[in-house]
DNA sequence: TATTAAATAGGATTAAATCCTATTTAGGTG
DNA sequence: CACCTAAATAGGATTTAATCCTATTTAATA
């Protein structure tokens, strides 16, 4: 619960208890959770906590860099078809995807990714790739400046 | 186009006006559009295409390996409170999420990527993880023998 | 060319995310 | 410690994406 205070303080964002509840509830779970899932534990607690509240926390969360939004994103599926090996680079806040591939002159990290055993022989690997999220170039100079809150449009900057 | 009439016959897939049209639209497409900007474009052609029919031709192609689905998988967004450097198992089937490290052995090959030089100097990266898609052991053992088709519950197993 | 399983269209439904507005409250300040 | 205000919440409405359902059409094969 340290971090969550630390970076509560750091960001400005205001504890409240639904808050503690709500990041209690995430560091708690097993699995990776969706914002219903949480909504349904904490609401436990909080009876009339409103789903919206459970997902705003947490993406703000995420803005925080507390916890992190992972696959997927909670916006549209996307496609590629693009076969070669690559990788992507997803900007957090215009949603945009960028491929990439590692510098020239490295060999692909991944080449040399060895797995844990058993995952090896119990699952079925059908893609392999390097995901970084961030902010491009251009969202990046868009939110200089602006600090973290909960009143976002579409809950981007 | 070889690759997709290829992959059409190897799976049994019928190759229809339409899907030759998606295939060819998506191919054409320079970020990862979704569903609907694919439907948007091919409806030039064929106005009573269904978004239905495009989204479903898409996921089908992803099934036979022809193009990628990518971040996000069309699922609800999802949260991950765990802070340590870890990676990511997803199983397009029932949608789980895995944690992996690397094989302790192993450095984790996360350490020697070298960026390109103007995504590194350009872009705030906030996040750095693999990102592994196949079907977990469960999965797996499922759809043993099920051949790929369109008429698909929730497009899954 | 006849057959049939597979694919499509189009509207209905479901589900997730977000919006909107009134109300409440955490945290700073006098 | 009470007050003040910006920030957060509740709860219902709306929007958007994905899926479902069913009647119709069609690609592939024999």
């Amino acid at each position: 619960m340290d971090l969550f205070f630390e970076k509560c303080r750091e960001n400005k964002l205001k504890i409240t208890p639904q808050r503690v509840a709500i990041y209690k509830a995430l560091t708690a779970s097993v699995s990776h959770p969706s914002a219903e899932q949480i909504h349904k534990e904490v609401k436990k607690l909080f009876p009339n906590l409103s789903l919206d509240t459970v997902n705003r926390t947490l993406v703000t969360f995420a803005g925080a860099h507390m916890i992190d939004v992972v696959e997927g994103h909670g916006d549209s599926r996307r496609f590629d078809p693009n076969r070669e090996a690559h990788h992507h680079f997803y900007c957090v806040s215009c949603r945009k995807i960028f491929d990439f591939q590692a510098d020239s002159f490295q060999a692909d990290p991944l080449d040399s990714l060895v797995l844990p055993r058993e995952m090896e022989e119990k699952f079925l690997i059908t893609g392999k790739r390097i995901c970084l999220t961030g902010y491009c170039d251009q969202c990046r100079s868009k939110m200089a400046g602006k600090k973290l809150t909960l009143v976002a449009v579409k809950h981007r900057i």
